[in-house]
DNA sequence: CAGTATCCATAGGGATACTG
DNA sequence: CAGTATCCCTATGGATACTG
């Protein structure tokens, strides 16, 4: 059992539903913003990179996750001024201490998932 | 930096579209999932508690939630042969597991959520 | 109490076409 | 190359009513 009161917000109804914890919760834990980090947790990434490497992203889809994570802060964009354009995206020194904290979670359950899946409800 | 080839799966092309670990990292990282694995982490719970410590579920997702965590063997389901029925929610040996690895992420979250939000692409 | 069943709205997200 | 803009669909998820 963990002590969740040392977490501000997480004392009493887990999370206010509408505190800026779950705003950047989901941000982070969105089914491409997740995917992208890890992505950019393996070194910069151009985004002809990011579309080919996040397996089964849209383009629609890749803009707005990217949008949203450079807006928190974690993701940094630099456009060099060059035709034609090169675009390069790397984890902010915010977006490090984020993935330091994702990557051991993603391990685990990349390690567990055929087990997981295969073993129902054991 | 961090070396993401020692994560199966994780070496080209991020997470491969159709593999168990994005299965069960949609799973995890879904809305309602990852404040139900909180609440749990924090203490077994009945029905109606995570109800009303899950702020904002809907019947209907929380049962959705709950389900997909038993069936993938995160959370335990007692129902005690009682009337007015007691059915009490746990996390499993697997479900503590995962959840210690998310409560550092979400501690990271719920402490840094303020200052990401009020300062966006700092 | 602990759910299930049903209806229904909205918005998440894909495909495509276009642009600086 | 690195996006933006549009159309359009379906599937997520809320509200309500009902049941063992």
């Amino acid at each position: 059992m963990v002590d969740l009161s040392s977490v501000p917000g997480v004392t009493r109804g887990i999370l206010p539903a509408q505190c800026n914890s779950r705003l950047v919760l989901d941000h982070v834990t969105s089914t491409w913003g997740v995917l992208v980090l890890l992505a950019l947790s393996a070194g910069d990434h151009r985004w002809s990179e990011l579309r080919r490497v996040v397996e089964g992203v849209s383009e629609k889809m890749l803009a707005q996750t990217l949008r949203t994570l450079v807006a928190d802060g974690f993701v940094d964009r630099e456009a060099e001024p060059v035709i034609p354009p090169r675009v390069t995206y790397r984890l902010t020194e915010r977006g490090r201490e984020l993935t330091a904290h994702l990557l051991p979670l993603m391990g685990w359950i990349a390690q567990h998932a055929d087990e997981i899946v295969s073993t129902p409800a054991r």
